[in-house]
DNA sequence: CAGCATCCCAAAAGATACTG
DNA sequence: CAGTATCTTTTGGGATGCTG
């Protein structure tokens, strides 16, 4: 279905998959477990609700999420990861390695945002 | 440097660096060597040069490739990757077993491209 | 609370033509 | 051969306002 294309083929899809501004950032915000969508907003400083909304959608469709509404008032939306996210652990655990073992060479300091709110780096 | 944020920080500025429709293509392209500018040109099909050269000078400055020029006619250029390049190996491997491991669950086939040209899937 | 709708901008990617 | 230079298109991301 798709390995019988070169690996890499298969391999550049599923990057795409885990690849925009914030879904690592909220794949590692639900990865000790269930949260509301109010408290994906608060743990992920600099997020939109429009962006919050559109990437969670597409990782529901993708099948990394699962979306589950209470009917309650006021409203509980609450979202987690499906086991084929938790299969990605491995994935985040590399790339985390591999940069944090060569932040100093990449100059990964230079490479994200300079959304430096003027506050200490913590 | 990096770490002193959370992980999390530092592994998205990582994704940044390999993230691009083609950096994953030119990376598997040159992981057995080096290769002529020409040869990854029909090693990866689609790729426009103005693509290509973008993507060499993004991955040359970020250390992931070195650029050798002979001075020679008609010209040649070289490219490899670097020691640092090739230690993403364990994070493309880990994505590629999930890659393929949950390519049905994720739709993989819908995920990319549809540059099919006409040919058949194999 | 958890969103959707709308408009807007910047970055990524692509097409095409030209050159040392 | 291995690029540059332009231009256009597409995509990702963001700001703001409104709503069940």
């Amino acid at each position: 279905m798709c390995a019988d294309a070169h690996p890499v083929i298969c391999m550049r899809a599923g990057l795409r998959l885990i690849t925009g501004k914030w879904k690592a950032e909220i794949m590692w915000s639900l990865k000790d477990g269930k949260r509301r969508f109010g408290e994906l907003m608060r743990a992920i400083p600099g997020i939109t609700q429009h962006m919050l909304t559109a990437q969670l959608r597409d990782m529901e469709n993708h099948g990394l999420v699962t979306r589950t509404v209470y009917a309650e008032v006021p409203p509980r939306v609450e979202y987690e990861l499906t086991p084929v996210a938790h299969d990605l652990k491995p994935v985040f655990e590399e790339l985390n390695r591999w940069a944090e073992q060569h932040a100093v060479t990449l100059r990964l300091g230079e490479v994200d945002d300079p959304e430096d709110d003027g506050g200490p780096r913590k």
